[in-house]
DNA sequence: TAGCAATTGCTAAGCACTTAGGTATTATGA
DNA sequence: TCATAATACCTAAGTGCTTAGCAATTGCTA
C-alpha cells in the first residue's frame, strides 16, 4: 500500500533520521489528493466546453437564484481570487455570451453580472454531470467517513488560516 | 461552526432542492484546506527567499542523499509537473547558483542536476523551519486523527485517479 | 459640506505553468 | 545494421493567475 508519499518519507528517514517528517504524511497527501480530484473534475468540465474557473463563475451565479445577478466583488470573495482575475474570467465568459455585464443602478462604481439564457442552459446541463463525478470520487468512502473527512479538513483549514 | 462551504450548500439546497450536493461538502473543503495550507507554507518559504517550486526542487535533491545529483526527468515525476516546467525551475535556480547542470556521462541525451554547496546550505536551513510550520498546522489534530486523515486522503486520491 | 480615504472594476506587466515543437541521443526490431 | 520509434531536454507561445496602478464613485469625518 506504499504510495508516493510513503516513498518520500522513507527517503527522508534514511537521509535525515533526526528530523520528524511526519507532518508530510498528512500535508503531502492533502496536496496530492486535491490535485488528483481537480484533474478528474476537469475532464467533466471539458465535456461541457468549460474549465474549472468558468464553471465556478456560472455555478455561483446559478445558485444565487433568480435573477442570477451578482457583483464582481462577490464573485471574487466566493472564488477566493482577486477582482482582477474575476474581470478576466468575465471577459472570456462575456465574449462567449454566457454572462452579461451591466451598470449597477445602486452604485455608480459597480457592475452587475447576469447569467444569460445560454449561460444558464450550459451550467444547468453541466451541474448534474459534475455532481455525478464528485459522487463517483467520494463514494470510495462511507457516509460516516465522508463527514469525518469533511470535519478534519475544516479543522486543518482553520489551523492553517489562523495566525 | 458554519463555514463558507456550509453557506454554499445552503444556497444550493434552496435553489436546487432536488440535487444531491453532498459531495461538495467534502470536495469543497478539500480544495479550501489545500489552498489555506499552501498559503501558510508560502510564508515560511518566503522567509528563506524561496517559493514552493524552488523548495520542492532543492528538497528533492537533498533527500536523494549524497552526491545530491538527479535527472530532470526524476524531478518532473516527483513534483508531478512537465519536464518543461522543470527546465524553467532549473534555469532560475542555476542563475542563483543553487543548483548546477552537467552532462550525464551515461546518457548523451541527459543532464544531471547537482545541489551546490550554497543550495545545500539554503535548503538545510529552510527545512526545519518548514517542518515546524507543517507541525504547527497538523497539531490541530491528535496523532490518531492525523493518521486517520492521511488514510482517508489516500483513498480519495486513489478514487480520483482510477478510471 | 469639503476633502480625504476606501471601494469598485479595469488593464498592464510579471510569473509559473501548460502544450507544441525542435534537436540530439538511445533503443528497438525487421 | 540501419531505419524508425522512443526518450531527454530545451525554448517559444499561450493561459490564468498575481500585483501594480489607474480612473471613477462612494463613504467618512473634521
Amino acid at each position: 500500500m506504499a504510495d508516493h508519499v510513503d516513498r518520500i518519507l522513507t527517503q527522508w528517514h534514511s537521509e535525515k533520521p533526526d528530523l520528524d517528517v511526519s507532518p508530510m504524511a498528512v500535508i503531502g497527501r492533502l496536496n496530492r489528493a486535491a490535485i488528483a480530484v481537480e484533474s478528474r473534475l476537469a475532464d467533466t468540465f471539458a465535456r461541457h466546453a468549460l474549465d474549472s474557473a468558468s464553471f465556478d463563475v456560472l455555478a455561483t451565479l446559478l445558485r444565487s437564484g433568480a435573477p442570477y445577478r451578482i457583483t464582481p466583488v462577490e464573485l471574487a470573495r466566493d472564488a477566493m481570487i482577486s477582482t482582477s482575475a474575476v474581470a478576466q474570467r468575465l471577459n472570456k465568459l462575456e465574449t462567449r455570451g454566457l454572462v452579461r455585464r451591466a451598470a449597477n443602478p445602486n452604485d455608480g462604481r459597480g457592475t452587475l453580472v447576469t447569467l444569460t439564457d445560454s449561460g444558464r442552459e450550459l451550467i444547468e446541463a453541466a451541474l448534474p454531470d459534475h455532481l455525478e463525478t464528485e459522487h463517483a470520487i467520494i463514494a470510495a468512502l462511507s457516509v460516516e467517513e465522508q463527514s469525518n473527512l469533511a470535519a478534519l479538513l475544516q479543522r486543518i483549514h482553520d489551523a492553517a488560516s489562523s495566525s
